[in-house]
DNA sequence: CTGAAAGCGCTTACAG
DNA sequence: CTGAAAGCGCTTACAG
């Protein structure tokens, strides 16, 4: 009647159209092979003159699952989860399938309700981002449709995972601040809740020691779940004694806080170096240096492997782990002041890497 | 059997365990009154045993609708509309709905094909926020279910807005500036696609005109659909004989270009005011001032009302206009230099709001 | 207060 | 290559 999809018209209206069965309506629906063509065409006529569009709730009711893929992140307002769940979003609709939402703040009990309701629609599969190390949640994830989990492991087996190396990015830009000649340099991470914090640690430990230098226990923190809790650990870090010439921020949800903290007291002088792109990173005073995950990226394989699985759920199971790049935009290139390296514990080793950027 | 909601229960299995059919489950279910207390705790009992949650396809199948609302954004990454997915997420979990997103990436036949998708899913309500002056899309918008439309106006008759007074705002964030000295204003905006910008010209103008001013169309910009195009825009404008001695950046979207031009540029003498907060505006160099759109009681305004239209769809359709306001934080405040202030054309009345901040 | 019947719009075996 | 029947799991009138 007016320019909304035709609501009323079922495939029986098509049927008498055409003038075959439901079933045969059904069949070209469906894109079966046995279909002699000038049947098909009249029906695909019928379908069109009569806009007709299957109702999926009928569709779902035999099939038990819908064309319909679940997206369960942390929050939507992240940017890193908004890519991923944009990304989810456009390769779904491209293959015609829709895609629900759900948020679990990374609270257990939330969790387990939106897996539920997810599970309860009929979701053809599930894009997860789990959170928790071993948190039992996850356990509950349902094993009888497609999943794939992302970026953080859950302690789950049996599951497809696209991740990034969170230890050797880490190491790397560790690596990256020592060639510049830095030895007390800041770990801030969020609390153990996340497999991901906890290979950055490593990785950040795996450097030092490469590098012969020991870890100083005042100079992590593991706390920093939020901005605000960022600027509160460093402020006292950074008036301390020994205080570090760098601060590395194991994820982009502290670095404001940390950047607050530097533009507000003026130390442009302490390198830094993130875990995570973010918007604005190259409009700080200096531009702020990162390590990119491609969140994108990441996005884009899940989805290859989650929609692969929709067609044929047969896939043995696998890690799939992707690059990262560091991207020096001038705050973790800044050599640490001179007293500082003198009074540095041991020497780091020459010959790192990026070493040519050293003074 | 395993953590996973049970998956094969259906409402006979519950009236079988609980002894009564299943008419009665589901007159519990939906929370029907004309229930025996007993009975209907019998039947709570079955069904919390049994985890039996019900099958959304089948209920939706009779009703037609489902417990799900969708949502229609430009761009799922875009912090703006991020924040109301979430909102709309949340909102919608609290009373038991999912959320079904769509992108449209501001095309007009994708467009029509997400609406025609959510449609054809049956959602039971939609929230939408339309691009385009009078795209003919908008016309499509069902008419059979609960729709709200937010932000822009569409040209769409007989549905419920909720937006803000762009203009108003706008002519606001003018005066502050020309409070501050400032006569000659730079106006960024997209293309004439989007009522907001058109509203937020007429508000640059409102404000101009008010102080005495006349506008200069070289310093008036409506191409400026991202951070790249705006950073093309202004360059030449600064360059110029009159150049501007501030820029009203009419959209979060294009900020990043202008701060990165002005910071790239050196010229932290520029004032900026920005509609629309963004992340990190607080840590630029000098920090960004900008009209805050609140999205998030933009999107709270918005589900108030979806949610209420899915109970009762009889309310007469009306516009909710939210306030704003103007968050001063260095670079709005910055007064004009005294070479520019001589050259203006005509001096800006005294006893503007805000003057007390001038030199 | 409770139940037996019909049917929502499809698809899945089963026949022809 | 095509069709008549059954049924997915619910809810909506209609009886009692």
């Amino acid at each position: 009647m007016s320019g909304t999809a035709t609501a009323g018209t079922t495939i029986y209206d098509v049927a008498r159209a055409a003038g075959v069965s439901i079933k045969t309506v059904s069949r070209v629906i469906n894109g079966a092979k046995n279909v002699r063509p000038a049947t098909a065409e009249s029906v695909q006529n019928a379908i069109e003159a009569l806009e007709y569009r299957p109702n999926a709730a009928a569709r779902n009711l035999k099939a038990g699952l819908t064309d319909t893929i679940g997206v369960v992140v942390d929050r939507l307002q992240d940017p890193f989860f908004a890519e991923i769940v944009s990304v989810a979003e456009s390769r779904a609709v491209a293959v015609g399938m829709d895609v629900l939402v759900a948020a679990t703040g990374t609270d257990t009990h939330r969790a387990r309700a939106q897996l539920s309701r997810l599970v309860n629609r009929g979701v053809a599969g599930l894009l997860i981002t789990p959170f928790g190390v071993d948190d039992p949640v996850w356990q509950g994830i349902p094993r009888d449709r497609p999943v794939v989990l992302m970026d953080r492991r859950s302690g789950v087996e049996g599951v497809d995972l696209v991740c990034v190396d969170d230890e050797g990015a880490s190491r790397t830009a560790i690596e990256h601040l020592i060639s510049y000649g830095h030895q007390r340099i800041a770990f801030l991470g969020e609390p153990a809740k996340y497999s991901t914090v906890h290979n950055r640690l490593a990785g950040y430990l795996a450097a030092l020691d490469a590098a012969g230098l020991s870890p100083d226990p005042a100079l992590i923190s593991r706390t920093c779940a939020n901005a605000d809790d960022a600027l509160a650990v460093l402020t006292p870090m950074l008036d301390a004694r020994r205080a570090p010439t760098a601060v590395f921020a194991s994820t982009p949800l502290i670095a404001p806080g940390v950047v607050r903290l530097l533009m507000r007291s003026g130390r442009r002088d302490i390198a830094l170096v993130v875990f995570g792109d973010f918007p604005m990173a190259d409009l700080t005073t200096p531009p702020t240096t990162v390590i990119d995950q491609c969140p994108s990226s990441l996005a884009h394989a899940a989805m290859d492997r989650l929609l692969a699985r929709v067609s044929d759920n047969d896939i043995v199971a696998s890690d799939i782990v992707l690059p990262t790049r560091l991207i020096p935009r001038g705050s973790g290139e800044l050599a640490p002041p001179r007293a500082a390296r003198v009074r540095g514990r041991a020497q780091p080793r020459t010959g790192t890497r990026e070493s040519s950027g050293t003074k």
